[in-house]
DNA sequence: CTTAGATTCGAACGAACGTTCGAATTATCC
DNA sequence: GGATAATTCGAACGTTCGTTCGAATCTAAG
């Protein structure tokens, strides 16, 4: 709160003012990014109709949102579990919300094209490539989020479709 | 520290006399950790020469490692910068060290297929799906490490593997 | 101008944290 | 057993943190 009071130059105790406490700020700004990142994705995905495409679409989403705020996510990804349960639940359930979206972009995938994968696990690995990003990409060795994400659609839409078909 | 204390048995003031300071001890386990892990992998890639083989070693190491002692990972990967540059240079060099290795071994499956893709981006992909692993995995839901590390091993490996080859 | 409400702030409180110190206890060796 | 060193601990230190409070300043309306 101190860092804050500093880096906006408002008193200490004027913030509180504003927020009531630290717990629920973090809760405000988790919500507002969290709905954010929801909204811009479904708004992009609106009229696209290709499974792959689709999610392409998710990864650039994630990315460009994850890079342009990268400070912002190295903090946020590490906030998982801190917010007591009141707080906790209402962003615990957008994040749900995220997630479940990416689970149904693959199993369309999956169903169109008969392939045989975990969706789970193939969903959390690729939240985990994604979200990993924030601990090594440099903006002046690595390319911008299109780039970034053209390469790991790449890697997993292979990785996913190279698979075994079901037997039909 | 007090948590230490509660959770050892041991007096607050106890701890110092071994350790001494919260900063060294941090360090120390790092050490440890990586340390072991590295260890352990080059046991495992002894005598084994098959490239893609030697990937799947490296993936199954690392969760075996990282499912087994899951709430430390939880911490040791938050605390990437926390070291004062004096202990955080030794330790970066072991985690150097870790990724050089992962890297040698893509760039032979490459240089052995003929494969075509971004050796760093990849390295860091497959370092995203396993260490977000800790985020959710659960041993009342989720397989265990082998099998976990050959869901990912398929994952990541068609995903580059299927991948255009260079012209030769 | 006056008043009432909104906004801002310096100063402080209590709790938690990393650390230290001197005394007490225990182990080791002659 | 007594001397020396190793180990353990309660109590406190100074700092940082989240938060509060009352006073001061600013704004808007009659």
């Amino acid at each position: 709160m101190r860092d804050l009071s500093r880096a906006t130059g408002m008193s200490l105790a004027g913030l509180y003012y504003y927020f009531e406490s630290k717990e629920r700020l973090l809760y405000l700004i988790q919500k507002h990014t969290f709905t954010t990142i929801v909204e811009r994705l479904k708004a992009r995905l609106e009229g696209v109709d290709d499974s792959e495409e689709r999610i392409r679409i998710f990864i650039l989403n994630h990315l460009e949102y994850f890079l342009a705020n990268q400070a912002a996510m190295k903090v946020l990804s590490h906030e998982d579990e801190v917010l007591k349960n009141g707080f906790g639940a209402e962003v615990a359930a957008i994040k749900r919300e995220y997630y479940r979206i990416c689970v149904g972009l693959l199993d369309n995938l999956k169903r169109e094209r008969g392939l045989q994968f975990s969706t789970r696990i193939a969903v959390l690995s690729l939240f985990g490539m994604m979200n990993w990003i924030y601990t090594w990409h440099n903006p002046r060795v690595d390319a911008d989020a299109a780039a970034m994400a053209r390469e790991m659609g790449d890697l997993f839409l292979r990785g996913v479709m190279a698979g075994r078909r079901r037997a039909e």
